[in-house]
RNA sequence: GUCCCCGUCGUCUAGCCCGGCCUAGGACAUCGCCCUUUCACGGCGGUAACACGGGUUCAAAUCCCGUCGGGGACGCCA
């Protein structure tokens, strides 16, 4: 226990744009391997793509893993012992190393030009030949080299890869192995003195002593290039992970286009950050026996294994990410559902900004009648207009209730109903039971055709919550002062009739 | 094109490493039934897969080879 290396490892996102839910997936799953082993979770900002990289989006991209639920031990918010952690600020090293990795021989200057190479390259693919670096200045003479760059010309820096096959153990997919002459002597600085990311990554891993490197496959290729370095540079290469890709229900990449992708669009259509964290972890992950679906946090960091990680992509299923919400969501406390869904409702105008004592606990019946029926918070108000926009001739218009409300005794139903509710006094479920057995008695419905016709009337559609919940509810509203008025029961069923032709 | 990775129900997957316990298990979705004096919620059931072809073996989803299919990488992007 004493000799065992304490697990490092890293999540390395560039700050140039939202948080995906396949980089938030790589994240989870260095986080519950670093959690689970009494690892260390490093976050490390690769900015060397000065075009690209933004502030705004850095401070997102740790908002946005705060939210999720992870949190890390060193990071460039936090500090630690091998600060800085932002790439843009380590420049000194990335160019000390390759000045070194130069004298050594191990790398060496490079003339040729970006419209040369491109030559190479559509040549090498016409003939059907990998398209690698012909190694045009790899033999160059230490003379030559130095009147040239003396001479001012622009010079990029290239690791040698080596003459024997390049290996690596992978602990999703197993031993790797790439043939020399199938990878390019890579480029580590460009001419204008940038490092680039395939050195940078490894330099900042080696430095920060990170044990395992867990991440996106679409890395795989680039890896024998970095295990290549690591050996010129003496070091041991860590232990590799490699994480299928997530694709859409076409089974190309998922991307923006195939809709919300992006952590932030699911904290903002109302999906619960454990649902978020739940699903993610089953896409490539299953636990022994493959039976459990549902984990929090603490259990997934109890029960995870990157032994029982899949090799194989895996397409996004907003369907099952839904039904894991709306498990949680019925686990939710009913105060954090409350102040979870309260600015949904005060965006559509239902709910005032500083809601008194008196709407906040008929509020809290409101979030426990719906929530059960939505997939995501942002579905809430939608299904609220029951209470909050009756509307008797849009219910009578709507093609969707044609056929309850075309029924034989369809109008004595409604005539008879609305008779007996006329008279005054709390209207109770046990009142409106009484009612109904009233009206069937009289009328001789039952059913749909007794129910139909009165839902349609109370609420505009044939299918909607229990009356039981429901009707207090309606009554309390209306006396409330709602910036939108809840119309009582009685209120519904004059409207109802009055326009109610039959 | 070349290289690498991958291939079990529509989807996520268990099983594969260490062949027989697999008439292939679970979940989402879907369908049906029950509950509800209606609908939804909930409960219970059903349909549905080892990509294909060759081996090896008494025995293959599991091992080997090939084919096909999908994805990724081939950049002075990350």
């Amino acid at each position: 226990m004493a000799s065992e290396k304490r697990i490092r490892v890293r999540f390395a996102p560039s700050p140039t744009g939202q948080l995906h839910v396949g980089n938030a997936r790589t994240a989870l799953f260095n986080w519950l391997f670093a959690r689970q082993r009494g690892g260390v979770n490093v976050l490390r900002i690769e900015d060397t793509d000065v075009e690209r990289s933004e502030t705004r989006y850095e401070t997102q991209l740790l908002e946005d893993l705060k939210w999720l639920g992870l949190d890390w031990d060193e990071g460039p918010d936090v500090g630690g012992p091998y600060a800085p952690y932002r790439q843009s600020d380590r420049m000194q090293i990335y160019h000390a190393t390759a000045d070194r990795l130069v004298s050594e021989q191990k790398a060496y200057y490079c003339f040729c030009t970006p419209e040369e190479l491109e030559r190479d390259r559509e040549l090498a693919l016409k003939e059907g030949r990998q398209p690698v670096y012909s190694g045009k200045c790899r033999g160059l003479s230490p003379a030559e080299v130095q009147t040239r760059r003396a001479g001012g010309e622009p010079a990029a820096i290239r690791l040698r890869i080596p003459e024997h096959p390049i290996r690596f153990h992978d602990m999703v997919r197993g031993d790797v192995e790439f043939a020399s002459e199938s990878v390019s002597d890579p480029i580590i600085m460009r001419s204008n003195g940038m490092p680039v990311y395939n050195y940078v990554v490894v330099i900042d891993d080696a430095e920060m002593k990170i044990t395992h490197v867990i991440r996106g496959d679409d890395h795989l290729s680039n890896t024998p290039k970095q295990v290549a370095l690591y050996e010129a540079l003496g070091l041991p290469a860590p232990e590799f992970a490699h994480l299928s890709t997530i694709l859409g229900p076409d089974r190309e990449r998922l991307s923006k286009r195939h809709g919300a992708t992006s952590i932030a669009n699911f904290r903002d259509m109302g999906v619960l950050p454990e649902a978020l964290m739940n699903y993610l972890a089953l896409l490539g992950w299953a636990p022994t026996g493959g039976t459990r679906e549902t984990f929090t946090p603490k259990e997934l960091v109890k029960e995870f294994s990157l032994k029982r990680v899949t090799p194989s992509p895996a397409i996004f299923d907003m369907e099952k990410l839904y039904w894991l919400n709306r498990h949680y969501l019925k686990q939710s406390p009913p105060e954090r559902t409350f102040k979870l869904a309260l600015p949904f409702f005060q965006r559509a105008g239902f709910i005032p900004e500083n809601p008194s004592h008196e709407i906040s606990r008929w509020f809290y019946g409101v979030l426990a009648l719906l929530a059960p029926y939505v997939d995501k918070l942002e579905q809430l108000p939608e299904k609220a207009s029951i209470l909050f926009q009756h509307s008797a001739t849009a219910a009578i218009a709507a093609p969707d209730n044609a056929e309850a409300l075309g029924g034989a005794t369809t109008s004595t139903v409604i005539q008879a109903f609305a008779d007996r509710i006329s008279n005054d006094g709390a209207f109770s479920p046990e009142h409106f039971k009484t009612i109904m057995n009233e009206v069937k008695e009289a009328t001789g419905a039952k059913g749909k055709d007794l129910f139909h016709p009165v839902r349609i009337m109370l609420i505009g559609s044939h299918s909607g919550p229990e009356f039981d919940k429901l009707l207090p509810l309606l009554e309390l509203g209306s006396t409330l002062p709602l910036p939108v008025h809840v119309k009582s029961v009685r209120e519904r069923v004059a409207e109802f009739t009055a326009h109610w032709g039959r």
